[in-house]
Order: C-alpha cells, then sequence, then structure tokens
DNA sequence: GAGACTGAGTTCGAAATCCGAACTCAGTAG
DNA sequence: CTACTGAGTTCGGATTTCGAACTCAGTCTC
C-alpha cells in the first residue's frame, strides 16, 4: 500500500531523512559542538564517503548548513540550522531511552536540567490546560497510544 | 577512535538497532495495534526477508516480544514490551518534528492532548523544581545543547 | 623552494544489505 | 481435490556501506 512515488505520511518522509544509523549520530555530534568534516569523522568514527553523503543530504533537508569559515584555502563547515535543533528532542527522548533500556553498558545519568542539577524526565506540555502529561494522554491521527 | 569492539555510548547502541528506516515505523504501527507479519508487511511496503529480519532485532533486544496466538496452526504475532511502549516519546517527538519541518506534505495537527484537544507541546519536567523547561536548559554529558 | 601538513573531500573494489517476486509449509474451508 | 491463509524462506540482482588510499589547494617549516 505504500508505493514509493507516494509521499507516505510525513514521519516516513523524515525516517528517509534522518532513519539511519548516522544522521541523528551528526545531529547529536553538532549539538556538542562539532562542525567540520574530519571531527565528524574522528568523533563519530563513520567512513569518509557516507559522512560526505550525509552531511550532504542533511544539507539538503534542511538540518545543516554549509557554511564558509575561510578564504585563503576556503573551507566549509556544518552548522546545524533551527530545524537541526528542532530534533533536539527527539533526540532527548532516545538518549533516555538509551540509558533506561539498552542493554549494553549501564551508563549513569548524563541528562539533567541544568540550572538545578535534577535528572530529566520527559513530558508534554498543554498550553491551554497548563499541565504537563505523559505520551498515554496523547492522541493523534496514525498514532493511537494506548496501554 | 569508536572501533567496532568498543560498546560506545549508549545512544550509539541503540542507533544501531532502532536507527535504520523501518524500525520506528514498525514501533509506531504497534503502537497503531498492529501486531501480525502480513499486517506489518501490507502496511509499512516494507519487503518480506527485511521484515523477518528486524522483528527478530526488536524482539532480541526486547523492544517486541513473539506470542503465539492460535495454536491449530501455530501462529505468532509481535507485540510492543514495556521498553517498546518507552519508545513513544521518541516517536512522538519525531512526528512532532515531521509536521513543521518536513518538506513533504504539509499535514495537520495530527497529535493533540487527548482530554481537551489542544495541540501538543513538547518539554521537559523537572521534579525537584516542578517546572517544565525546553531543550535549551538540558546539559548533559555528551550532549551540551545550546543555542 | 622542497617537503610535510591540513582540511575537505573522491576513488576504489570488496562486503553487506536491500529489494520484489516466487516459493514453502501446515492447516483449514468448500 | 483445490483454494486459501499466515508466517515466513529462497532467489538473483541492485544498492549501500565499508576501510584504505588518493587528490588537491593552500600553508607552514627549514
Amino acid at each position: 500500500m505504500n508505493q514509493q512515488g507516494q509521499p507516505g505520511s510525513a514521519i516516513e518522509e523524515t525516517l528517509r531523512v534522518v532513519g539511519d544509523r548516522w544522521s541523528i549520530l551528526l545531529v547529536r555530534a553538532g549539538l556538542r559542538g562539532i562542525r567540520r568534516f574530519d571531527d565528524f569523522c574522528d568523533d563519530l568514527g563513520i567512513a569518509r564517503p557516507v559522512l560526505t553523503e550525509r552531511l550532504r543530504r542533511l544539507v539538503k533537508f534542511g538540518i545543516l548548513e554549509r557554511v564558509k569559515y575561510q578564504d585563503k584555502p576556503v573551507r566549509y563547515e556544518y552548522r546545524l540550522t533551527e530545524a537541526g535543533l528542532a530534533l533536539s528532542p527527539a533526540l532527548v527522548a532516545l538518549v533516555r531511552w538509551s540509558e533506561e533500556y539498552s542493554q549494553e553498558v549501564s551508563s549513569e545519568t548524563t541528562l539533567v536540567h541544568a540550572p538545578c542539577g535534577t535528572e530529566l524526565e520527559q513530558a508534554f506540555w498543554c498550553r491551554s490546560c497548563q499541565t504537563t502529561f505523559g505520551p498515554n494522554a496523547v492522541k493523534g491521527v496514525g498514532l493511537n497510544i494506548e496501554a
């Protein structure tokens, strides 16, 4: 029911862009301040040709931008756009899940509320009710969370 | 700096499991109530051998469980475990991002706060401060969000 | 001004993964 | 006896991924 010509739902499109082993890690590296080709390469251990292709794709979809930072030997670096930064909730959710459920390497808590240092809790916020709530109270077309 | 023998951070491990085009969509399908092989197949348009391998991997990592639901012709179905359900915040974050930034198919709002119907806002919650806050106030080892 | 170095990529061939289409296999229904 | 269902498996070909080595412009060191 899902021909390749058809657009599919928005999330399918999104996962076609960031749904691979590297893209999310590239965004995470970007959040950690990494911007240059060789630094991405060293940090992630990604193969260079794959990095080239991923960076191009993330630029194409508006998650990174390629910025000239020096002229004489002309050099470019990659910075997160607003859309790229907006992926941080998804990234945080994944990091949290990893900490709780990943079988490898029981890691310590690595995400905290900066002002007070308390371990982070993720929630949703309803502007009109002025309350936070968990995923159980989310209702959506194509996503009905129960149990 | 990231040999394949080494464990890497928890999120790298996690993305090795769910970081592909299909796994997250399988979880989403699970949340929509899909449980059977052919239904996953039809719903996602995934190739059967790939589906076989993904289901096995998700079972192996505790995200799905394979449950016998009938005896005479013995048949199994796949259900989300607690860990699988716990991926919903990440999924919701991705759906939200998709709605806001994905270039394809300007979709309507599909995620709302069930009790009141208001469009969903995502945030973090600090138990000790009793406040919600955005990703800017998150500080973490290996994840420093600024800007 | 010769040689080493830097940053951002390309090129290469081997290995792994993905794909659709067709097949299997046990059991049921007509 | 034939058709159908559900959950896969098998096949060969196309695509993607990999590490290692190479390129290329400019700069730095002696």
